[in-house]
DNA sequence: TCCCATTGGACTGATACGTATACCTTTAAG
DNA sequence: CTTAAAGGTATACGTATCAGTCCAATGGGA
C-alpha cells in the first residue's frame, strides 16, 4: 500500500504570505493614485523623498516603481524637474481594463452588501447615542463637502477639491461610526472606507454630488434622535451610491 | 522665519510597516487557537510540520513559538510525545471568571449589538447562496455540538466537551458566513468569534443548551433557502445566546 | 530493561533582501 | 554654460530567513 504517512486530516493551519517591502510600497503608491491624491500628469515626490516618507530605503523605492512602470502607471522622465509621472489612464490597454474593472465589480457588490448592513445599523445607533460632539464634527464634514463640490464646479483641475471631498465624506460617515459607540462598528466602516476607495478611485466626484444630497437630511435625523429615519435615509444613500458606482464602471462618465 | 525647507504640504503617503515573517506565524497559531481548531490541552503538529504545512523554516516557527509561550497561550514539552501544547484557559473557578466577566459586560453588550446586526445578515445571504458544501461541513458541526453536550451531561468535569462544544459552535457559525460568499461578513463574524472566545470561555454549557435548539431550525431554513425564516431565527438565537450570557452575569446559576 | 523513534533544542553556513552611501548621467533653468 | 535637481548605477554591510545537521530528552515497545 506504499502507506506513507497519509492521514493529516485537515490544513487548519494555512500557508503564509510573507509581503515583501517593495510590493507594500507598490500597494501605497497605487492607493494614493486611485484616491486622487496624485493627478494623471502630476509628479510623485522624488525617490528620495518617497524613500523618507515612507521609511524604507531609496533601492526599495526604485524597485516598487518598476513595478508601477512595467503596470503602466508610472512613466519616468530624468533629469532636472524629470521625476516620477503619473500616467493617464487611457494609456492602457482597453480589454485589459474591461477586465479589471469586471474583477472590481465583483469586489464592490460585496463591499456594498456589506456596507447597508453595516451602515444601517451604525446610524440607527447613532441617532440613539449620539452627543452634540458628533454632531459639530458632522457639521463640519458637511461644510467641507460643500465647499469641496464649490471648488471642483469651476474649471479648476486641481486634485484638492477631489481629495478633500473623499477625505470629508470619510469624516462624516466615521463621525456616524463614533456617534454609535460600538468599536465594532466604527471599525468596520474603517474597513469599508478603506476597501472602497481602492477599486474604485476618486475619479468620479461629480457622481457623488447627488449622493451627498443625502447627508443633509441623514444628519437631522441623527440630531433628531430618529433612529428608524436616520437608517432609512442612510440605507437609501449607501443604495445610491452603489447605482452611482455601478453605472461609472459600466462606462458611463 | 528660520526657513528650512518647511512646506512638505502633507503626507499623502505614510509609512509601510514589514511584517516578520515570525509574527505572520503567532498570529496564524493564536487565530486558529482562538478559533477552536486546537483545544486547550491538545497538540499543535510537531515543529517540522507546521514548517511545512506553512511554508516557513523551522527556526521561524521556533521565534514564533518563544511569542505564544511568552504570552501563556502554549507550553513545550520535550522528548518523545511532547510537543507544542495549548494551554487551558479556563482553569479558574466559575465565580472569578464570572467577576471577569462582569468587567467585560460592556465589551460583551458591544459584541452582541455588532452580532445581531452582522449575524442576521449573513443568514440571510446565506440561505440564498448556500452550496451543498456548506450544509455537510454543518451538519457535521451540529452534531459534534450534540456529542459535546451528551458528553458533557456525564458527571464528566472535563474541560474537553466544552470547548469542543465551542470549536463546533465556532465552526457552525463560520460555516454560515462562508455560505454567504461575502469576506467581509465572514471576517466579522470570525472577528466576533475571536472577541467573544475569551470573556466568554467555555463556562456555561448548560445555558448553551436551549440556545442549541434553534441550530437545527436554523439549519433547515438556510437549507430551504428560506432568507427571511434564516435572518429571523439567527436573531432569536443571537438574542438568546445574549440573554442568557447576561443572566449569568448576574450570577443566576 | 534497554533500545529507539519522536520531538524539541542548538548550531552553522548560504542566500536573499533591505539599508546606507557614494558617485554618475541626464536635463531644464538661470 | 554653469548649476541644481532629478533619476541611474554600484558597492558594501547587516540581518532575517532558510536548509541542513547534530544533540538532548523522553516515553513506549521489543
Amino acid at each position: 500500500m506504499s502507506g506513507d504517512h497519509l492521514g493529516e486530516p485537515d490544513p487548519k493551519i494555512a500557508p503564509v504570505h510573507l509581503t515583501a517591502a517593495y510590493e507594500l510600497v507598490v500597494e501605497q503608491i497605487r492607493r494614493a493614485i486611485d484616491l486622487g491624491l496624485f493627478l494623471p500628469g502630476q509628479k510623485l515626490p522624488p525617490e528620495r523623498d518617497l524613500a523618507e516618507q515612507m521609511s524604507v530605503s531609496r533601492s526599495t523605492i526604485r524597485e516598487a516603481v518598476r513595478v508601477l512602470v512595467a503596470d503602466g502607471i508610472l512613466s519616468v522622465r530624468r533629469g532636472a524637474s524629470g521625476g516620477l509621472i503619473v500616467n493617464n489612464v487611457h494609456t492602457r490597454d482597453p480589454e485589459e481594463l474591461r477586465v479589471y474593472a469586471k474583477r472590481k465589480r465583483v469586489e464592490l457588490n460585496d463591499i456594498f452588501d456589506f456596507r447597508i448592513v453595516v451602515e444601517q445599523a451604525t446610524a440607527s445607533f447613532a441617532a440613539q447615542r449620539r452627543g452634540d460632539d458628533n454632531l459639530a464634527v458632522m457639521r463640519t464634514a458637511l461644510a467641507a463637502m460643500e465647499e469641496a463640490i464649490a471648488a471642483s464646479s469651476a474649471e479648476d483641475d486641481d486634485p484638492d477639491p477631489i481629495a478633500a471631498f473623499n477625505a470629508a465624506d470619510t469624516s462624516f460617515h466615521m463621525e456616524i461610526a463614533r456617534a454609535s459607540k460600538n468599536p465594532h462598528l466604527l471599525k468596520s466602516v474603517e474597513a469599508i472606507r478603506r476597501a472602497m476607495f481602492l477599486p474604485v478611485g476618486g475619479v468620479f466626484i461629480k457622481l457623488r454630488k447627488d449622493a451627498n444630497a443625502m447627508h443633509e437630511p441623514l444628519y437631522n435625523a441623527i440630531a433628531d434622535r430618529d433612529a428608524a429615519r436616520a437608517a432609512e435615509i442612510m440605507a437609501e444613500h449607501v443604495q445610491a451610491t452603489r447605482r452611482a458606482m455601478m453605472e461609472f464602471l459600466d462606462g458611463k462618465r
